[in-house]
DNA sequence: TCCAATTTGATTGTGTACAATTTAATAGCT
DNA sequence: AGCTATTAAATTGTACACAATCAAATTGGA
């Protein structure tokens, strides 16, 4: 019995009994969670040079869009809390790539904009995608359908989440 | 125009030309991103009454399967670092699940082993993953066509990433 | 034997993440 | 106007996550 397999329990996927069958999903999720880790890990080394975490990148790109952006905006387009991005937009505007400042028209919001630093990084920020994607050489199909059927699982998981914390919807 | 499309940019997905093509990747490792986010969110509910947070869970399913293991054992389990494991493992201890001592045999090694209450609690855990499976609806061809994809996609991430950090290589 | 290189965890510092609470401001109703 | 409910961020507290560094133990020669 050699088995130096480290996963959780890479099955034969031969003929999945009851348990072996509950513990798929197990696998599919811890999958994407170590997935999720390696993408932040591969993106650091290129991101570093430009200053960036993966998630100010994201955020980065959302401005590189479009300016300004509320921090509720930014929440929905990313799936993160104010409590998430209130340090993380800190941190930026101490980098100096973006301003915050309440919305004169209502003083709750506030709105981030890029600096004139921000919106430069832009251009070197173009190398970024090419950078890591000629390291995993996927095809444009293979790309495709990953996306599509992640965000199909991530549409469906979201209604999981939901029901879970009923507490949290409006009623 | 009224594109009202949160995501960072939902193409049609008709003629990518260059610039479409380079953001796919963009779109892929933020879908990634954002369902391992909704991972860990969909696990919270269920795993709350077992006092486990989904990377803890994580942990219990290596120590079901076979105990004691090193901290370097679970790391490379999840792919975590000790940075990570100890304060995770302490946690565990505090709250009674888990042992932490060092092997008799090597005083650099910490086992880990599993208490009374850690194991007991497999039982509970094992309406654990249905809870889950019913609430995202996915046929097993599914569960196993992405879990597959997503640990060759890994397997390639991993690859970019070694490249990317140089000094940590053997030589 | 002795000692340099390696291995293994722990520690430190920074940066996400999110639930729960708080504060401030707007909107809606009477 | 005055009051209540709602909304938007910020804050607080807890929990990952990893790079860099440190300390202790083991290993492998010379």
């Amino acid at each position: 019995m050699s088995r130096t397999d480290p996963d959780l329990k890479t099955q034969t996927s031969a003929a999945p009994d009851a348990a072996e069958f509950l513990r798929l999903d197990n696998q599919l999720c811890f999958a994407l969670y170590a997935a999720s880790g390696l993408v932040t890990r591969a993106y650091r080394p290129i991101l570093e040079p430009l200053g960036l975490t993966y998630p100010q990148y994201l955020v980065m790109l959302v401005l590189w869009e479009r300016t300004p952006r509320t921090v509720s905006e930014l929440g929905e387009a990313l799936n993160l809390d104010s409590g998430t991005l209130t340090p993380l937009l800190k941190r930026m505007e101490a980098a100096g790539l973006v301003n915050r400042g309440r919305d004169p028209a209502d003083e709750r919001r506030v709105l981030v904009t890029l600096t004139q630093a921000g919106a430069a990084l832009k251009e070197p920020a173009k190398g970024v995608p090419a950078a890591l994607a000629c390291g995993m050489a996927m095809s444009p199909e293979e790309l495709t359908d990953l996306r599509a059927t992640l965000q199909d699982f991530a549409r469906r998981l979201k209604g999981v989440a939901d029901e879970g914390d009923s507490y949290s919807r409006p009623a």
